[in-house]
DNA sequence: GACATACTGTATGTCGCCATACAATACGAC
DNA sequence: GTCGTATTGTATGGCGACATACAGTATGTC
């Protein structure tokens, strides 16, 4: 198990201490995971996941896209991009309000959702392997929970 | 583990599902919210962590610093550039090794450091609100148990 | 010693994201 | 209506990190 090479050094620390450095290597482990296992799709976990969520949701403006995907408007502008260049998404002007595009999936950004979804099926159901339904159901809540304390923290800094 | 209510509007609480994007917002929360209150010392986290490491535990080759702060062996360089044109950390040539740096704090790194800390403590103790010691305990846990999972699934991928 | 192999730090190009500034459009006050 | 303000998407420049390739050095094998 070279686990340890990494994790020991947090080990003989006070655990939340080092929880920040924890979250960070976790997350970009998670995207690295999900950026290996989609790489037969040529896609990464962004792209996949504004597909899947316009699979889901039907025609979205970039701006809420952006929102959703917590990244920022200008990052989702060439996503979307990247994307109706492969033909995945497509831009529809919007009826109702002539600065938006709604962002609509297309047949073959269909079949892709599918394919996405199974890959993240698999993966997701390797990551629950030794973790309880009552820890998942606590990280989930404690991430929530330290999300709003992290959002008051930078709102409280002037 | 009996947590009871949050207010109401945290109950759009991602679910399990979504624990990857909750973990990539949380993360990119958290580096946001550092950067934010380390701003003052301009600094940003990955610099503040590689001095409090070398302040703690002494002069450290770049490669170990790369490994213990997560990131590549060419962006712990540049970040060695930058703390050494402000003078807060030195390189020395090792004595046993040619090939090797050892990044030394300095003086004024060491003042700098005293100064993370601070920041750091009051930081994590807003972090800390609303949040039990045994949820944190469970939350570094689970991580740590998600690490685990994260790279036997990167490795078993062709 | 001579050599192959492994490792350290650097240079280079790329990628993803951000912050800012901007034009076009919407919306509210009057 | 007319004006100021807010919002959407885009263009641009910058930053941080990565992957790759490389030179210099160390280390083990023969």
């Amino acid at each position: 198990m070279t686990q340890t090479s990494l994790t020991n050094h947090e080990l003989d620390s006070p655990p939340w201490s080092r929880v920040e450095s924890t979250l960070m290597a976790t997350a970009r482990l998670v995207r690295e995971a999900f950026d290996v296992r989609l790489e037969p799709l040529d896609l990464n976990l962004t792209q996949a996941s504004l597909i899947g969520y316009v699979a889901e949701f039907g025609a979205t403006t970039q701006t809420r896209l952006a929102d959703h995907l917590g990244i920022g408007r200008a990052a989702i502008g060439s996503v979307v991009d990247q994307l109706q260049a492969r033909a995945l998404v497509e831009r529809q002007p919007s009826a109702e309000d002539r600065r938006v595009w709604m962002v609509e999936i297309t047949g073959e950004g269909r079949a892709m959702a599918a394919r996405i979804q199974e890959v993240d099926e698999v993966l997701r159901a390797e990551l629950r392997r030794g973790i309880g339904r009552e820890e998942r159901q606590a990280l989930a809540w404690v991430m929530t929970r330290l999300q709003h304390n992290l959002r008051t923290a930078i709102a409280t800094t002037s």
